[in-house]
DNA sequence: TTCTCTTTTGAGAATAGTTACTAATACGGA
DNA sequence: TCCGTATTAGTAACTATTCTCAAAAGAGAA
């Protein structure tokens, strides 16, 4: 655990907006001013690959990461691509009726709801 | 509609195998062998926007094409990456739940499960 | 058909996001 | 402390996609 990999961590796991690579490396960079994005990159790999974070392959063209590491949904603003938490209950249900009728062997599900955040449907 | 456009949507519709961009292209190509990979990247853009195909925007870094247009979820295998149907309800239940406790409008939804295929289970 | 105007094309350059490479540095255990 | 491994910064390379632009193809009117 090198300090990098901290302070990458640490400023994850400080935001709620699940920050994309770049955003990330952004305010590593307020702490540790010489870390370079690949920097960031890898530690974001290795720290989902790790289970202490989640990289979040979602619709748009950048991965984004999320600190807290539960079974959650997100809703994506389709105006302004802003990203937040959907308090539900995990799809168990459906995937285990999906478990009946598929030749797949299911391990999970990625759930993403897109809608108009509160801030854009203001500014209509 | 172009004889290019034609084609791409035709090869696009004879398939249920939810090409990317370039898998299109090569199929095209056996058609017409000048077209340009700009050219299919293009058309897909503008035959997703009229409705007449669906773009596919899930986990994995290439985008996917969809000759099937109705509501409908896919499983991605995890070995191989490839991708099927899931015959299933449209999600309207939890999108209606969800339009009771959130602040967003909610707009729709992306579903998608991932798994093993059956070819990669027997191959394990 | 022919003329004109708009759209689309092919080819290649440009871009964005991410990953790979490499020499130098940092870390951790004996 | 020394030594071997892991990680770093910086940069180059890569991949998927989009953009640019001159040339070609359509489409509609005469």
């Amino acid at each position: 655990m090198t300090q990098q990999r901290r302070v990458i961590l640490e400023e994850l796991q400080k935001l709620d907006s699940h920050p994309t690579a770049d955003e990330v490396y952004e305010r590593a960079r307020r702490r540790l001013p010489r870390i370079s994005l690949g920097t960031v990159y890898r530690n974001l790999e290795i720290l989902s690959e790790c289970g202490l974070i989640q990289k979040l392959e979602l619709g748009g063209t950048q991965k984004r990461f999320d600190g807290r590491v539960e079974n959650h949904c997100h809703v994506r603003c389709i105006r302004c691509g802003c990203i937040s938490d959907v308090p539900m209950a995990p799809l168990t249900t459906i995937e285990n009726r999906l478990r009946g009728t598929s030749d797949y062997e299911i391990i999970g599900s990625r759930l993403e709801f897109i809608g108009v955040c509160p801030q854009c449907k203001k500014e209509h």
